[in-house]
Order: structure tokens, then C-alpha cells, then sequence
DNA sequence: AACCGACAAATTGTGTACATTTTTGTGATC
DNA sequence: GATCACAAAAATGTACACAATTTGTCGGTT
């Protein structure tokens, strides 16, 4: 994470109109996203303190902007604010992992449910491409390439919605559990991958027919094994508690 | 909302730990709340300027703790930033509206389905009172008592799902739209009252049953008609648009 | 008389300073 | 040698000050 600019605070003002925004985004947007970006990439460590004046020399800013962007964050849930000792890194307990893979369930049974009255042809077709290139990198166990193809899916369909705060709220939430989710995929006994794919199948099969409630059923119970296999992961590879000092 | 002590800011640091906070709840909390229930109460019209300055005065703080709050209730979606220009109040268009009811019914859905899992007979017979209370304000056609036990009801299956992370998006959302959910049920047609009754002894039957995926059908459906009711009192009360200066 | 432009007032965005609280390090005592 | 206490240092929470952008008004011009 590098400065906004190669030299001091002061001259942001002055170059952040010679470069035109992409966007009308302010500076505070811009901070909030750098710093989530920053932390759900992981490079904060779990339950680590997140020292203001350290990140503050990172994004050449002062502090107002910066503890701004650290209550919003912690309003999504992923730092926590303890009074007068400052922020820190939420560290997700087994019982938040599965809360929140049960409430992306929730969204993704309303995603699909959704999508089935508003979902165009062309994009059926569209998620149809995407499920067989998954299927390609399933057979070549290409996990990496697989777990990009399944996440584009999922949110292809949440798109599909045409709901608004549905995707702002699946975003929030899939960032929270972005990086165990993707570790846990890794550690992803073999037979479950092969359940996963069979699982895809049966969404697509329903998206296909476009039967709502099937496949609101369908998705919740999908969610529910990924959260079966990421809370065995994590209590398998994370007895943080446990550990001897 | 009147100020935090009837002197100036500077005592409030001194009167604070004389009254024991009920809480550990921080300043900053406590801001954020009482600001979040002064918009969600509407004590600033829809789409209205929020004076910075005027609310300093109001909670007897400075600007930097309110800016802070405001940037949290931005990311809740109660108020929108504009760049320079200052927080207003979020004005829900048509489909903001048919949006986060699509998403309150897919929580309840869900909430429904968890439920199912978790509850006790007791909260069973609990809802079960609740339930017969609502029908007697039903009765006497009493619709604050019949809103507020039915509220009351919908929160105790969400209580049930053991799901804190989907309380709290649930009590969230529900905030967003607690005013007009509020004034469509005024304006419900009798038969659309009836037919919510009928509804919820489907609710309660289905609960009995801990039949999960049939709950979270009806529920999601209980609250597509709901959008449907909230939807057409909004059209035809305000039409906001369309007024001339 | 209406419209355009410029100036002034107000409001917002950000940086900085100060007070309070926590934490750490040092020293003394048991 | 270990533990507790006190003090110093660092960090947090809040207030305040300044810069920049927006808005409203007044005057000039067409």
C-alpha cells in the first residue's frame, strides 16, 4: 500500500485534478476502498492492531479521513472498535463464520429466487459458458481458475436480481469471509468438490426452468455445505485459542 | 433531541462518569444512535439538507465525532453523501422501496428457515401468544397495537435463527424502512389486512411443523405482498416528483 | 427587464493541536 | 528474582482552525 503521492500530503490537492478521476469519487471513497482492500487481502493479521499514525504515513492522509474510513469499516463489521485502545482486525470465531455463510446463503436463496423472474436468456447462456468453463478447471483440478469461475457465477446470479441493495449487502458480506472462504476451497476435501460440481449442476438445471423456490432451496443448502467444509477447515488449521504462548 | 447536558460541551466530560453509562457504550455510539433514531423518527423531511452545524448544537459536540456517524449512516444507506456538498436525507425512490422489502422478505425467509432449526416450544408458545394478541387487535380493528405486536412477532423468529450477524442486518434494513412500512399499514385496504391475518396462522401452522422450506416460502411471499401494499401507498400518497414548485 | 458574471458568505473537507486514557518501562520492595 | 507501583510515553478521542468548493446576491450589460 503506497502513498497517494510520491511526495507530500499537501500536493494531492494540487494533482488530483491535473489527473482526472475515473469516477466523481472523494477522497474519503477512495480511502475506504484502499483501506478494505488493505485489510481483507490480509495484510493486517487477524485480531491485529491497526495502528492509525502507521497507516496514515501509508496513505499519506491525516487521521480525520482515516478514522472516518475506520467507523464505516467497522460498521461492516470488519475491524472492531474497543473504546480509547483503538482498532482492530476482527477475527471471525468459528460461530461468526458460520453465521455469516448462513446469511450468504439466506441472500443467495433470494438472489436466485429473484433471478428467476427477472433472468434474460442471454444470460442464462451466459452463466451456461461459465459452468462449463468451471467444469474444465474441475477436471483439471485447477483450483485457483475454478474458485474465480464460482465466485463469477454466484455473482452473476446475484446480478441477475436486478436488486440493488441485495448486491451491496452480498458484496458487504462476501468480502467478510472472502479470504477463509478461499483457503478453506484450497483445503476442500476431494468427494466435496465433486458434490460442489453435481450442487452447480442442479442450480442450473432450476435457473434453466426458471423455478424459484427450487432454486432458492437448492442455493441455501449449496452454502450450507461450503459452510460444512470452511468450519471444518477452520478448526482444523486454526486452533488459535489453543496454542501454547 | 435536545443536547447532552444543559451546559456547554466541555461538562460533559465531567457529568458523563458521574451517571454510570448503562452500557459501555462509547460517545461515539451513543452519537450514532441518537442521530440514526432523529432520521429514522423523521425529524428531517425526506431528501432534506442535514445542517452539520445545527446538530453539533443539538448533541452539544463538535463536528469531527458527527461527520463520523454520518459516514457510518452513509454505508447504512439513511443518508446519502454528496461530494461537498453535504448529507442529505436518502429519499427512497419506487424500487429503493421494492427492493429492500424483496430483501427483508429474503432475511425473513431465511430467518424462517433457521427458526425451524432452533426454536424452542417455549418461543413457539410464546409467538403463539403474541399471535392470538394480534388477533384481537385485529378484531377491534386497533392498527397501532396490531402493528406493533406483529413487529414484535417477526422479531422473535429472527431472535430465533441463533443468527446475531442476520439480526443485525435484519434490525438494519428494517430501520431503513420503519417509517413508511409504518404509514402503508395505515393506509392497507381491509381486505389486505385480512389476508395478512390468514398469512400469519399459515406463519405460526408451518413454525409448528418446523417445516423450514415451506416457512421461508410463505414468509418471503408474506413480505412480497407487503411490497406490494407499501409500493402502492407510496405511488399514490406521494407523488413528490411529479408536484410542481 | 432579464440574463450573465463576479464577488461574498456559508458550508464542507481535511489537517493539526490538545486533553484523556491506556500501555509500557523502570525502579523499589518483599 | 519476582511482583507491584508509579511515571513516562504513546495512542486515542475530541475540538478547533484553515483551505477549498459551493451557493446566494448584487451589479453590469444586452
Amino acid at each position: 500500500m503506497k502513498p497517494l503521492t510520491p511526495h507530500d500530503a499537501a500536493s494531492r490537492a494540487v494533482a488530483a485534478p491535473a489527473v482526472p478521476d475515473r469516477e466523481d469519487t472523494s477522497l474519503h471513497d477512495e480511502i475506504l476502498t484502499r483501506l478494505r482492500d488493505h485489510i481483507v487481502e490480509g495484510n493486517i493479521p487477524d485480531g491485529g492492531r491497526v495502528p492509525e499514525r502507521q497507516l496514515c504515513e501509508m496513505l499519506g492522509i491525516s487521521r480525520t479521513p482515516l478514522r472516518e474510513a475506520l467507523k464505516v469499516l467497522a460498521s461492516e463489521g470488519l475491524v472492531e472498535l474497543l473504546p480509547n485502545r483503538g482498532a482492530r482486525v476482527r477475527q471471525l470465531s468459528e460461530r461468526d463464520l458460520a453465521e455469516l455463510f448462513d446469511v450468504m446463503g439466506g441472500l443467495e436463496a433470494l438472489a436466485g429466487r429473484l433471478a428467476c423472474e427477472n433472468i434474460t436468456d442471454a444470460e442464462i447462456a451466459e452463466i451456461e459458458r461459465l459452468h462449463y468453463d468451471m467444469y474444465a478447471f474441475y477436471l483439471h483440478r485447477d483450483m485457483h481458475g475454478y474458485f474465480r469461475v464460482n465466485q463469477l457465477i454466484h455473482h452473476k446470479i446475484v446480478e441477475a436480481s436486478r436488486n440493488a441493495v441485495l448486491q451491496s449487502a452480498y458484496v458487504n458480506f462476501a468480502g467478510r469471509i472472502r479470504r477463509i472462504r478461499y483457503s478453506a476451497n484450497f483445503a476442500r476435501k476431494r468427494e466435496r468438490w465433486g458434490e460442489a460440481m453435481r450442487e452447480h449442476e442442479a442450480i442450473l438445471e432450476a435457473l434453466r426452468r426458471r423455478a424459484g423456490n427450487e432454486l432458492s432451496d437448492i442455493l441455501f443448502n449449496h452454502l450450507r455445505n461450503k459452510r460444512t467444509a470452511a468450519v471444518e477447515y477452520l478448526t482444523a488449521a486454526v486452533p488459535a485459542q489453543s496454542e501454547p504462548a
